[in-house]
DNA sequence: GACGCAGGTTACTCAAGCGTAACCTTACGT
DNA sequence: ACGTAAGGTTACGCTTGAGTAACCTGCGTC
């Protein structure tokens, strides 16, 4: 209609703002937006327009519409790894630490049910994604390996093997090729011929699984939640590592 | 170029079939195609083609894309539940008959790598479809909460509840409106403040993601892979079915 | 005080791909 | 023998939405 600008030109309206604010901004509007719509209904205009600017804008920023997706289940996920991080202290009894690194975890997804829970859902079978997917997810399952190494050795303490550093939660470069991680040959330490890292991956799945839940049922109360996944994990797990393990019956 | 028939005209070639054959090849053909691009990413001409049939066929015979899709999902899920319910005989003790269906589950995942886990796993997180994965994932849910009570009262004879029929395994109309399950106040069933139906679900929810799992590795043994999920899913189970319950410190 | 760059905009281009209109052709029932 | 419905086709319409070209504007600075 009018010339250009759209409002009375001495207006200062809304201001221009700096690179690292407007990028937050529009990371916030995605994460609304692949949330709600899913990632191939969410349309880049519908973005822009949440987060209050214009298209190009958001292409300047953070590239093209995958690029986004990624960047946006990047800031999730490593927020939500530093939340499990910072409540598991590595000096905590194991059962301890694993109660708390839940709690932390289900606290999370319920007090963002539209962020985390429902982008890490879309990400999976989408081959596109299939990479950033991969390395969020060995993040946790070694978060969870450590710990349930951790418990073993406290249990049976034995020649006492050499910890890795722990984790490693430093914002990374945000691609790498994604290293699919075939096991390491040196790795496959083993309870009673169940392989630990097998045990992990599980037990995230159940996690995994039990936060969509969660962010599908409004109401339901995190703690609990996590106190109903400890109950399987940790009732489980400590079995495992006591040496107890069921064996397939000959038939 | 040539008139029409694109074939000489008394060479037979590909022959008329009747609907129903057809309609199998499409699904074969729809399988392979959402498995191997995910849903958006496959088109209807690539499906088309891949079935050796012309699009409007497609359409005639099977409806839209999404209406294709959930086809297939019913397909696949609708054998994936038959492989196991023939699998885990009612009369069994309850371990071996957890450790026959998880077997069977397994064994299906790894025998069509590209089916069933993939397809539920693009269903995930794509709300069109959010409708028939419920119902889908409440009937596995169904058949474990099933499995569950029952070694419950084996344990305890107790007032021996009223057993529900068996998980029901008929073919259903294929729609349904989505029940989204909002739990029956009367079926809270609990043991020691643990409701077995999320426990049941935390099972379900692991089992999901040492399919992906075993779909990613496909050289993965789809036995041993049971056998870890058994040691997880069991020992942690058996417990919680004795009475035994973690529960959160004082703090 | 002009000039450049970071912040911002409008208004396209262009391909992908779903769904359909309009049309053939042969098997089969009567 | 012949009409008709079931099986099949080509070729197109039309929307949606990603990505871009081309263009404004005002603050900080030399």
């Amino acid at each position: 209609m009018s010339r250009y600008a759209g409002k009375v030109p001495d207006v200062p309206a809304f201001k221009r703002l700096p690179r690292a604010v407007r990028e937050q901004q529009m990371l916030d509007a995605a994460v609304r937006t692949f949330s709600r719509r899913g990632f191939h209904a969410a349309s880049m205009d519908e973005i822009a327009d949440s987060a209050g600017i214009s298209k190009p804008m958001v292409y300047a920023y953070l590239g093209t519409k995958e690029e986004l997706f990624v960047a946006c289940l990047h800031r999730e996920a490593t927020r939500m790894l530093e939340a499990i991080a910072g409540a598991a202290a590595p000096d905590l009894p194991a059962d301890l630490r694993l109660w708390r690194g839940l709690r932390a975890f289900f606290g999370f997804v319920g007090a963002h049910r539209d962020g985390w829970a429902v982008l890490y859902r879309q990400a999976r079978g989408s081959q596109p994604f299939a990479g950033e997917l991969a390395t969020i997810r060995a993040r946790m399952v070694e978060v969870v390996a450590g710990m349930l190494h951790h418990a073993q050795s406290e249990r049976e303490p034995e020649p006492a093997r050499e910890r890795e550093p722990e984790p490693a939660l430093e914002r990374e470069p945000i691609r790498e090729p994604a290293p699919i991680r075939e096991r390491e040959p040196e790795a496959v330490r083993e309870v009673g011929g169940t392989d630990l890292e097998v045990v992990a991956y599980a037990l995230v799945g159940a996690s995994e699984s039990l936060a969509d839940w969660l962010a599908d049922h409004p109401d339901a109360d995190p703690a609990a939640t996590a106190t109903r996944m400890m109950n399987v994990a940790w009732l489980g797990a400590a079995r495992l590592l006591t040496g107890t393990t069921w064996t397939p019956p000959e038939e």
